[in-house]
DNA sequence: GCAAGGTC
């Protein structure tokens, strides 16, 4: 064998090397044997490249190899902050369900001195080409690697491929190196934070263990919740709208014609009632214009996938998903063709693809279809329809039509082999046959065609029509029993002739909204905003279901959930259309500007991931829209409040004592916050902040002073009466180190988890000592060391939690609160001006009574402070949340909305969530303020 | 436990 160079050829799919090898070879001296992997056989045989002998051996993979992954340490969900994942470092590796084919591939690369690449001529072919390279450079860095281009598997294309090798296209590569990360790190950051954000708050009784629940976001997965969502809305905001018409009968001994007015409807009663009159006082008709029409119903293009799921929906009531299982199981055993495909002509390469179905045929192409139609012949349904398109008499054949799709890999989905049902065929495996049978025997027939007449009248000078159709030829409706064309039959009437109306009347109607979204019908919005690929489109409607995002009733129509229609209504109310498909789109367009090498990968990644880490980041402070929406469905958990603690934050900085993990906000049991390291428990540290604190929130700002960064500034919210007169109950706060006032007010105040009594005495002495470290001097109240001021012996009173216990130990006269009678807390002011100054303030969340101690002595009535109530928060809150044409295009808005279901009954468990009432939403109620 | 894309 010296001279003969031996040559791993790779395909896609195992099904590839079996026909390529079997072209090339001219199934001589064509040997197989097994590889690791039992679908991955090995052909092996002899061929010649311009003139170089060669001994090719030929296997394949399973689509793609190798998986785009984060490193370990960032794969565990509370390992880092999911604003993280926008720059974790990731890497591709091999499954272990494909490392039988890897380590086949590295076994045949090393002995080997060509690779030759077969992939799929598409995007993702050229990225698996890729990871094959990859896989078998490692073991053989002396490898010649070469791309072999074709389009269809038929002789003359497979042998001109390896005649004319060609490099692998990188720009191809990289286009969907860039989809991938961006898919990877966009839906792991939002699928972590909104789970664990949301999960454990609400009690979410769709999902029988919520605890497992993961509410994914998927850049194709929302878009496809966002129609089913919308049209949801369309349908709950249409208003029915009361319309008037004119109808008009003429019975004759040969039938009866009905006539519509030509106008319509109108939605202007009187003016209907006034034109109705006029013709009930000259009733004669009067034929304006008769005209007969010869009308063709076309039979459908070629089948795709798109299109027989659409189908086998609308026909059999199918699920996509279960019929691409359908679809995968009668290509696998030979009775169909390749089933994903976007091709919808059999232009002339994929009827010499046929060809290599059909061996040994050659001619025109409509020979090739005729050979298909042939098969057909002794079926005991469809088989004398298959004689009929046969025999020329008829003149029944006709050549099919062309939808304008051909994604240049296969062929439409056509029956290869004839059956009249299996053993083993399920009904719906007899049911999917026999449609792509009948689509494909209808394609290749002639349209039906029909008589129709149309008749106009005037009545008092109005007009009318109406017409009839009679079917001449049935043609392919004769074969494809799915679709019907209605004949009706009407009188015969001639131009000028007159006559007195049967009856006349006016009618009155309802507009209706628009159904809910069949499976056909999302498969269309998906298909059409680019959703998704053909192969993939049902398993995004399928996750829909297994998410609980939405659910299928036994017409095949989507609703969404409670849940799913919470979280398109949180991101709405945010402002973001992270629900809709625009997001996907201006991805696919960068990707293709990739793929043809306008735009370079690292760019298009570095663009795209930035706006994406704002938008997460903007979404994250914005949570509390996702907060309320999902409180407009859901009940609060009981585990609420004490699982927070163990939510992720927001995060503020990187932890200084770990150095691993991030430092994040976080609300306490007892309501107060803290910033801790999500290392906890392996790192403990904590800085705990002010009881006084009411909210916090992390910013975006970075602040300028403290190392190492960044460290994000913190929004807070004090409880006014709860801080010394001087500070300001808002806060733009840093817990680097830098920031004055927040030391004071920790000192002054105290923090709320160091005084609660919940056994964490160990851990939270540890963390102040790590936060002691941090700041100068000692008790800011008498300037001794030893104790901080909140514990200051010289002082009554230090912190919220401890009022109570410094009044009884002080035997402090208790003062009542004269606007709520609660007995007041005596506490001591350290601002510059009123240092020292004792004031009492009532301990009643919802009363803000304060009165300063020697005003309460000389007799003063005191004040009260007021604070935001509760609408006031949440007119704040839900500010934004209308005017977006949520509730549809015809301007209806939510407070003119009666929630009912498509089946007309109450919605129950839905309202207001600033007033409460069942009949509207929050973003139009008329209690929020403005 | 997260995505979407191949394919068995």
């Amino acid at each position: 064998m010296s001279g003969t160079i031996k040559v791993l050829n790779v395909a896609e799919k195992p099904s590839v090397a079996k026909s390529v090898s079997g072209i090339l070879s001219r199934n001589q001296g064509l040997r197989v044997r097994d590889g690791r992997s039992r679908f991955n056989r090995i052909f092996e045989f002899n061929y010649s490249v311009r003139g170089q002998p060669c001994h090719m051996l030929f296997t394949s993979v399973t689509g793609h190899l190798m998986e785009l992954e984060f490193e370990d340490r960032f794969r565990k969900w509370h390992s880092c902050d999911p604003a993280d994942l926008y720059h974790a470092p990731v890497r591709k590796h091999v499954p272990e369900d494909k490392m039988d084919i890897k380590r086949t591939l590295e076994e045949e690369a090393r002995r080997c001195q060509w690779l030759v690449l077969w992939l799929d001529c598409d995007r993702e072919g050229e990225n698996i080409a890729f990871e094959v390279i990859d896989v078998c450079r490692a073991v053989n860095c002396h490898l010649t690697t070469r791309r072999a281009r074709f389009s269809a598997l038929i002789e003359r294309e497979i042998h001109h491929a390896m005649q004319n090798l060609v490099d692998p296209n990188q720009w191809f590569s990289d286009a969907v190196d860039a989809r991938q990360e961006i898919d990877l790190r966009i839906g792991a950051s939002f699928t972590r934070f909104q789970t664990m954000m949301l999960r454990d708050k609400f009690v979410i009784d769709s999902a029988t263990d919520d605890r497992n629940l993961v509410l994914s976001y998927g850049p194709c997965q929302f878009p496809t919740l966002g129609f089913v969502v919308e049209r949801y809305w369309e349908v709950q905001s249409h208003e029915p709208e009361e319309f008037w018409t004119i109808n008009c009968s003429h019975k004759l001994d040969e039938g009866v014609a009905t006539f519509n007015w030509m106008r319509g409807h109108l939605f202007d009663h009187t003016c209907v009632v006034i034109i109705y009159e006029m013709c009930v006082q000259e009733p004669t008709a009067t034929v304006t214009a008769v005209r007969h029409q010869e009308k063709r119903k076309y039979p459908p293009y070629p089948l795709s996938t798109i299109e027989l799921e659409k189908r086998a929906s609308r026909y059999f009531r199918m699920s996509s998903e279960h019929t691409m299982k359908v679809a995968e199981d009668l290509y696998q055993a030979g009775f169909i063709s390749y089933p994903r495909t976007e091709t919808d002509c059999f232009s002339s390469r994929t009827d010499l693809h046929l060809l290599f179905w059909k061996l040994n045929l050659i001619g025109m192409p409509c020979w090739i279809l005729k050979a298909i139609v042939q098969e057909q012949q002794e079926h005991p349904e469809w088989g004398s329809y298959a004689q009929r398109l046969l025999d020329p008499r008829t003149s029944l054949w006709r050549n099919p039509s062309s939808g304008g799709h051909d994604d240049k890999a296969h062929p439409p989905i056509h029956p290869t082999k004839f059956s009249t049902g299996e053993h083993n065929w399920s009904q719906d495996h007899r049911k999917l046959y026999d449609l792509v049978v009948r689509h494909f025997l209808a394609c290749v027939s002639q349209p039906a065609v029909g008589a129709e007449t149309t008749v106009e009248i005037d009545i008092a000078g109005e007009l009318f029509s109406t017409s009839g159709r009679v079917i001449l030829e049935r043609n392919y409706l004769d074969v494809y029993r799915y679709e019907s064309w209605g004949g009706s039959m009407i009188p015969t009437y001639t131009l000028g002739q007159q006559f007195i109306p049967t009856s006349l009347t006016l009618d009155t109607g309802v507009t209706r909204p628009p159904p809910l979204l069949s499976e056909a019908d999302l498969l269309s919005c998906m298909d059409k905003a680019g959703i998704g690929t053909d192969a993939t489109m049902h398993d995004h409607i399928k996750k829909l279901l297994d998410r609980f995002y939405a659910t299928k009733d036994s017409n095949t129509r989507f609703s969404p959930t409670k849940l799913g229609e919470a979280l398109v209504m949180g991101y709405d109310d945010m402002g973001h259309e992270l629900w809709k498909p625009n997001l996907r789109s201006m991805m696919e367009f960068d990707m293709k500007e990739v793929s043809v090498g306008n735009k370079r990968k690292d760019e298009v990644l570095a663009t795209c991931l930035q706006q994406m880490k704002a938008c997460f980041l903007d979404a994250r402070l914005n949570k509390v829209k996702l907060l309320e929406a999902l409180a407009v469905f859901f009940e609060r958990s009981n585990q609420a409040a004490g699982d927070d603690n163990h939510a992720a934050g927001e995060v503020v900085r990187q932890c200084g004592l770990c150095r691993e993990s991030s430092m994040v906000l976080k609300k306490n049991r007892d309501g107060n916050f803290m910033v801790g390291c999500l290392g906890f428990p392996q790192c403990r540290n904590a800085i705990w902040l002010p009881g006084s604190v009411l909210e916090a929130a992390v910013t975006s700002n970075i602040c300028g002073s403290c190392n190492p960064g960044p460290v994000y500034l913190i929004q807070f919210k004090f409880r006014q009466l709860e801080i010394p007169p001087g500070f300001n109950a808002n806060h733009l706060g840093c817990i680097g180190g830098c920031d004055d006032t927040l030391r004071q007010l920790i000192e002054i105040c105290g923090t709320g988890s160091r005084m609660s009594a919940r056994g964490r005495g160990p851990t939270t002495t540890s963390s102040n000592v790590q936060r002691s470290s941090s700041r100068q001097g000692a008790c800011l109240y008498c300037q001794q060391t030893g104790h901080f001021s909140n514990d200051c012996p010289s002082q009554f009173s230090g912190s919220r939690n401890s009022r109570s216990r410094t009044n009884s130990q002080n035997g402090e006269p208790s003062v009542p609160c004269s606007t709520c009678g609660t007995p007041c807390v005596l506490r001591t002011a350290n601002t510059a001006n009123n240092r020292g100054r004792k004031f009492y303030s009532c301990p009643s969340q919802d009363c803000n009574f304060f009165i300063w101690e020697d005003d309460h002595n000389n007799g003063s009535g005191g004040r009260s402070i007021p604070r935001a109530g509760i609408n006031g928060s949440a007119s704040n809150s839900s500010r934004g949340g209308g005017g977006r044409g949520r509730f549809g295009q015809n301007g209806a808005r939510a407070a003119d909305v009666t929630f009912v279901s498509a089946t007309g009954d109450p919605i129950s468990g839905r309202r207001c969530y600033v007033c409460g009432d069942p009949s509207h939403f929050a973003n139009v109620c008329p209690n929020r303020g403005m």
